[in-house]
DNA sequence: CGACTAGGTAAACGGCTGCTAACCTCCCCT
DNA sequence: AGGGGAGGTTAGCAGCCGTTTACCTAGTCG
């Protein structure tokens, strides 16, 4: 049924979730590899260590984030719309992949020097789209303004791993609503 | 002569600061110690093990804001001034002790398990006041829907070591506007 | 059919790091 | 005046863990 979840993924998807609930230096090569079904250092078949895995893991999921959001806000017609779209696209992102949306918050710190720049780099990309963003709608905020706006969001949206008390549908309705009224302060929501 | 508290608190900040910063295993003993000054294994002469550290770290954090929050919301007269001033409190919070924040949002998992437990009812009794005061003043929320609310308001709020390119008072004024109005998606803020 | 490769194993090594041991030195205190 | 505790120091151990090594299979293919 389900074609070629290729070992490597496989491997990338089970320590994400390993990271995200242990940490990654709480995570050893041993546990990965049980996770998959095969035992310890067969992993360097795949990896050429764990930082590798690990940064292979965090600069996927930086522009998969950057790539969707950028493709949204293309999509937008109106600043409103590209806003809608930004805030549905990240909220969808972190309740699908919320073990991804863990490691990406707590493990930069984690990552080798290239690496974090690369990572950095496109988070900051990712941020500049949604600074414009916000300022295209809520012109009285300047720019430092707009990015500390966008941090808060990402963090109110990011805060999904910590509470599964909702469905996924309720869950996805309330931080779309809480995100935009939170970015909209003047304006009533329609 | 219970009170000794400059070493150990000295101690205390100066681990948040680099737990904060580089992960608690991302630590060593060596470093913590020198960044009070004396180096080493010292530290052992004032803390039981490692892990002990982050323990009272934790809880103490926990207790403060359980603390802080309760009164200020028995201090408050309606219930909107009561979110009011949480949102504040927390806000404060926040600003003031960015690492300790940081730390407990994410080393709860490297915690032994005794210490888990107690900074986890901790916790939860400081979201019970939340999500009371929250429904207090937006009825239309259920329980668990108010539950989820908290603490996304968490996350946004929290989300200030992130971005720090605002002075305090700009950021305390934005985050507590957002947060409320999160919050009050369908009032119209004053 | 034989050889190469992809992917897996178990064993061992080596560095890092939390912690202990042994020792030192002020300072306080009857 | 001098003994004991509080608080440091350095040296070293012990265990963990990432990585390497050597070896073992199945398939694939010339």
């Amino acid at each position: 049924m389900a074609e070629k979840p290729s070992r490597r993924d496989q491997i990338l998807t089970a320590a994400a979730e390993l990271f995200a609930r242990h940490g990654f230096h709480g995570v050893g090569i041993d546990d990965i590899g049980a996770a998959v079904g095969i035992s310890g250092p067969a992993l360097y078949r795949h990896f050429r260590s764990k930082d590798a895995m690990l940064g292979e893991m965090l600069t996927s999921i930086s522009e998969r984030l950057l790539d969707g959001g950028q493709a949204r806000v293309d999509a937008a017609s109106t600043g409103e719309e590209a806003l809608r779209a930004l805030v549905g696209w990240h909220v969808d992102f972190a309740l699908d992949d919320p073990a991804l949306i863990t490691v990406q918050m707590r493990n930069l710190a984690n990552l080798t020097d290239p690496d974090r720049r690369r990572v950095r780099a496109l988070q900051r990309r990712y941020v500049e789209v949604w600074v414009e963003t916000i300022r295209r709608t809520v012109p009285d905020f300047d720019e430092p303004t707009a990015r500390a706006a966008a941090h808060a969001v990402f963090g109110l949206i990011n805060s999904t791993p910590h509470s599964a008390h909702l469905d996924r549908d309720q869950m996805a309705a309330l931080l779309s609503r809480m995100a935009l009224a939170s970015l909209t302060p003047v304006v009533v929501t329609s």
